[in-house]
DNA sequence: TCTGGGGTCCTAGGACCC
DNA sequence: TCTGGGGTCCTAGGACCC
């Protein structure tokens, strides 16, 4: 019944009325694992990376609200949540290994990240989601937003969001919290508001006072370094926030600064829009302590290159810039990146890019590295017809698949020691950027290839 | 909090173009 | 060539989010 519009409602609603919706897993990998094994409920239960007995370095990706009763947080170390919430099963395991005072209470359940079955679980909420709603964006594995104007009404909108929240509960077993509001910015606090398990309701007209009083970090887009400034600026809540000059915010933190106090104000146009295509894949990781030798930094180089060149594959991408990230102590980010001159699919160029863009660190001492793809163009079309030009089992370096390449090649003179004197050598990057739009054998480059392909989605 | 992984968006300077 | 203004692309870094 909620699910069907009230008669002689939608017809009067402005725009700027929307009944947005956010919908937020409560601690969703932790529910996951508690889905698969019954057993871990009502216990303290941590998930995250590196988890595996043994592993010595790795963060809290969720932690259950009985395991952050012991202080355990989201992207703690792994090392910081043992310390304050050890392993179960070292307790029955090894009775030697604790604090002999340790009781059963204080130990809690640790398992490692398994993405593809959190993945799975999470399709079966997003069809309900989808069920619910005429527009979705997907914010993450666990969260998204549903524009419900058109199925429900103020007055009735709490019933909505009941609904909706049960039938996850019923048909998948995991819960949510929901918020709504009439826009994104609201909803998403709202849905924060009576974690977990919660439903909170903000209609037009209250949303100033319901912000009022949240401290500044509550606002979507302030983290640890907005909030300290906005603190020094003596604002302490959204209230405070929202009463403020804004210019001085718009002088320190431009477009950012202007949009921190629109949010506070409860003014928000943005509209529910499903999400588009990915922007770029990337993949990193940490060694156990930094490395000075240089081989095991390009062996990792490497691999990450070549998962980062496969996803991409894939996921039907294409894509004209590799970046390298290197990670130096204490903790300073360096990136580098280098963009082709038209789109590629070619994962020895990613790894030969990612290569001699490491270079530079090659004997520094780095903690962490990563590889991304960047400035992607999606295929539009279904699998089986790349198969004939980009899916091939071992993939040859044959020209006629990747043409760009050659004109990316260029661009890498002086490295690689495969280049001719000649006229593409002198071009910079810019120049050889005009060459794609300047192809004359239409059909031939995946850009080409994709194009014609267009309708298929 | 001595630090994991995968993303997004914004800013700012420089190159280059008209 | 003592020199304006606007626009776009590229790169590096930073803040933030989950």
């Amino acid at each position: 019944m909620v699910e069907g519009s009230l008669p002689g409602v939608d017809r009067e609603r402005e725009t700027d009325e929307r009944i947005v919706c956010h919908v937020d897993a409560d601690c969703f990998y932790a529910s996951c694992e508690r889905l698969r094994e019954p057993e871990l409920r009502g216990e303290p239960v941590v998930v995250g990376m590196g988890y595996e007995p043994g592993d010595t370095i790795g963060a809290v990706a969720t932690a259950s609200y009985e395991a952050r009763e012991f202080g355990v947080e989201s992207a703690q170390a792994i090392s910081s949540a043992l310390e304050r919430l050890p392993r179960r099963a070292a307790l029955s395991r090894d009775a030697d290994d604790h604090d002999p005072d340790l009781t059963r209470e204080e130990t809690g359940f640790y398992r490692p990240v398994d993405m593809d079955y959190y993945e799975s679980i999470a399709s079966e909420v997003r069809e309900i989601l989808h069920e619910c709603a005429d527009v979705v964006r997907e914010v993450s594995i666990d969260e998204a937003y549903l524009d419900v104007t058109e199925r429900t009404a103020w007055e009735v909108a709490d019933g909505f969001a009941r609904h909706v929240k049960d039938r996850i509960r019923r048909e998948v077993g995991v819960t949510v919290s929901v918020g709504v509001a009439p826009t994104m910015s609201a909803a998403k606090i709202a849905s924060d508001f009576d974690k977990p398990d919660g439903l909170t309701v903000v209609r037009p007209g209250e949303i100033r006072e319901f912000l009022a009083p949240l401290e500044v970090e509550l606002i979507h887009g302030v983290g640890p370094v907005t909030a300290r400034e906005l603190r020094e600026m003596g604002l302490e809540t959204a209230g405070d926030v929202a009463v403020t000059d804004p210019e001085p915010l718009i002088d320190r933190f431009g477009e950012r600064g202007r949009e921190l106090y629109q949010r506070a104000r409860g003014n928000d146009d943005r509209q529910v829009e499903p999400k588009g295509e990915p922007k770029s894949f990337s993949r990193e990781s940490a060694f156990p302590e930094p490395v000075s030798e240089a081989e095991p930094k390009y062996d990792q180089i490497e691999t990450l290159a070549g998962a980062v060149a496969d996803r991409a594959q894939r996921e039907g991408a294409l894509y004209r810039t590799v970046g390298v990230k290197a990670v130096t102590p204490p903790y300073d980010v360096n990136t580098r990146e280098r963009s082709l001159p038209g789109p590629v699919d070619d994962p020895e160029l990613v790894e030969r890019i990612a290569r001699d863009l490491f270079a530079e660190f090659e004997s520094e001492s780095v903690r962490k590295v990563g590889v991304r793809v960047a400035n992607l163009e999606f295929a539009a079309v279904d699998q089986a017809s790349l198969d004939g030009w980009d899916s091939q089992p071992a993939p040859e370096p044959d020209e006629s698949t990747s043409p760009p390449v050659e004109a990316g090649q260029a661009s890498l003179d002086g490295w690689d020691g495969q280049h001719e004197a000649g006229d593409a050598l002198e071009s910079n990057t810019n120049d050889a950027s005009s060459q794609p739009a300047t192809d004359g054998d239409g059909g031939t480059s995946p850009s080409n290839g994709q194009a014609s392909l267009t309708d298929f989605e």
